[in-house]
DNA sequence: TTGACTAGACCGACTAGTTGGTCTAGTCTG
DNA sequence: CAGACTAGACCAACTAGTCGGTCTAGTCAA
């Protein structure tokens, strides 16, 4: 992914558009407008709008990740405290990581039944997401001398379904406190998992 | 709501195109053919696509209430024993219901930013749900012999997201089994609850 | 150093088709 | 007959995508 100045204007300016008001609701002559750069050079960038999206979503995620994953919780030694922190971090940046909505959830719903490419692709980027919440979750886990069934990859399961599900009831009620509410009670699962 | 037939015809077409396209991808000539109508009968019937939105929200919330609310374990006398029993039938019944995804989501995160009318409107049809369940989960809740700090209030919003976070990971992955989970562990959650 | 040459980033008017919505000429039904 | 309802041609605005062409920075022989 080698991404010109041009190609970053047009990403900054179609995540912004496409997290506020979705993929098809956002027009490239909007996307040029608000990039600053002429129709010609879409095209020149990228082949068509669903390329763009392609392009996007993998933007998007690179981006996220490095937010997400890197933190100071990295340093701390204990497993567990290092489980818990990561809660507490992921919630202290969570309105600037998703304030606007989650371009993995937006694009779902709106293509997941007519372009499956785009489907898949975000499949894809959830799946990397899990695999990175399991190694964090695994002191929650079964067979770390907890007395539950709860598979890490269960909980990095329920971490994202708590995380999108509680994006949309937020801004449909424009109340980011939902959000906050979810990673604590997110928190206190951990804690009780892994008493 | 007096709904005519060829009311109905447009809000069961438009139901299925915008919940598997979303509803600025979802068309009022696509509607029309769906529904055996013409355009002209359209606006007879709606003043316009947003009117037909609004009143396709409460439509579809007033249908999909009555199966969520509806059923056998309201017989049930323990209260404990209806909650759990309520959440079975969610369950069973939730790929009927929200197989093709949910309506309030789709538009709650299409619309969230651009139509504070719509948005409103969603966000009240939540909250009418949400007030539902709460009379529900109270046998969890604080106060009834638990000792825990989760009012009944915090226990129907964990279950819209839990729903709303799985319908999305479900329809991105393609895998139904997500939200099954989804249930099962929030039984398990409200069992230790009320334990 | 100069001036011919080139690659490719960039431009914006243009096209063919689509959009939500209107309008008129009808057809049923009470 | 009257008023509710239907049909589908029609409209202006907008859609994704195209196309001929410009501009700039670099290369290279003389």
């Amino acid at each position: 992914m080698n991404i010109t100045k041009t190609q970053e204007k047009l990403l900054q300016a179609s995540m912004d558009l496409m997290l506020s008001k979705g993929y098809p609701a956002t027009t490239v002559d909007e996307i040029c407008e608000k990039a600053g750069v002429s129709k010609g050079s879409f095209y020149h960038a990228f082949a068509s709008k669903e390329e763009l999206g392609l392009v996007l979503l993998e933007w998007y995620h690179q981006g996220g990740r490095e937010k997400i994953f890197d933190g100071p919780f990295n340093k701390l030694k204990d497993p567990r405290q290092k489980m818990l922190a990561f809660v507490d971090h992921v919630d202290k940046s969570s309105k600037e990581l998703w304030g606007g909505g989650c371009l993995l959830a937006n694009l779902g719903l709106e293509l997941a039944e007519t372009n499956p490419k785009i489907r898949t692709r975000i499949a894809k980027l959830f799946k990397k997401l899990e695999g990175r919440l399991e190694t964090i979750f695994e002191p929650a886990a079964s067979g770390n001398g907890n007395e539950n069934q709860t598979t890490a990859k269960d909980l990095a399961q329920q971490f994202l379904v708590m995380l999108e599900g509680s994006i949309v009831l937020a801004r449909v009620h424009k109340d980011w406190k939902i959000v906050s509410r979810g990673f604590q009670n997110f928190k206190n699962h951990l804690e009780a998992l892994s008493g």
